[in-house]
DNA sequence: TAGGCCATCTGGTCCT
DNA sequence: AGGACCAGATGGCCTA
């Protein structure tokens, strides 16, 4: 909607009690959703949608709205309002729409994000009995994995050139280390890398470089395994 | 039951 | 003008 489109002489209905809820989850187009999964969420409040009939835009309206299904287009009644009111009626109808058009398109956006948040899931290491990651464990997981693999490179690269000449100011490398795979396993400093509490103050793991040295990284790697308190036990 | 997480709707803003 | 992006609001579900 163009923000100068402001409906506000007749939005203070909409905003309070009265909010739109044209296109629940579960009508939503399930070609453009792909899950079922929307479909289960409930959405009581739909029914306050029908309270004065159909949408306007679940009328013969230009495009095909999820409502329509429920709302079969009612016979044409004889239009006795004057010319502006129906004007009135049509606006109404293209506003509404368009909302359930940005609606629907910004539900596909949500969507594709999430997918995008999966795919991010699908390659940080968990196990297969962990709990999902949220969303802003997932990001920082991987902020943190990703910083800790970078650092494992750095010091690899430094450990073939330098041949025991530490940065001013580092640690000496000390050895690699591998991934860390199922079985090697200690509750270490998952915390710091994961958990979101933990990460409530500094999301920056550069942080920990600074005073605390690159062997960190080495640590981190060896830690990189969910907290005992998230994830109960490993194998 | 409170709190966390999530999905969705909605209006505003920016961009093409 | 219309779409993308964003943030606030709202309500449902789940768990400690």
């Amino acid at each position: 909607m163009s923000p100068k489109t402001d409906c506000s002489p007749g939005a203070p209905a909409s905003s309070t009690g009265e909010r739109y809820y044209g296109a629940p989850a579960g009508e939503a187009s399930p070609s453009s959703l792909g899950t079922g999964s929307l479909s289960a969420s409930p959405s009581p409040p739909r029914s306050r949608l029908q309270a004065g009939g159909c949408p306007a835009g679940a009328g013969p309206g230009r495009f095909p709205s999820p409502d329509s299904r429920q709302c079969p287009p009612k016979k044409q009644k004889a239009r006795r309002g004057r010319t502006k009111a129906k004007s009135e009626v049509v606006l109404s109808r293209q506003k509404r729409s368009r909302r359930m058009k940005a609606n629907d398109r910004e539900r596909n956006r949500m969507h594709n994000l999430n997918s995008a948040l999966d795919a991010l899931r699908s390659v940080l290491p968990t196990f297969p009995d962990d709990a999902k990651l949220t969303k802003i464990e997932t990001l920082r997981f991987a902020h943190n994995y990703i910083w800790a693999l970078t650092e494992t490179l750095r010091m690899a690269d430094h450990s073939l050139l330098g041949v025991g000449q530490p940065e001013p100011g580092r640690e000496p490398f000390r050895q690699p280390v591998e991934l860390a795979s199922p079985g090697s396993l200690s509750p270490c400093e998952w915390d710091s890398l994961y958990s979101p509490g933990s990460q409530a103050g500094s999301l920056s793991p550069t942080d920990s470089l600074e005073d605390g040295g690159a062997y960190q990284a080495a640590d981190t790697l060896a830690c990189l395994r969910p907290s005992p308190h998230a994830f109960p036990e490993f194998v």
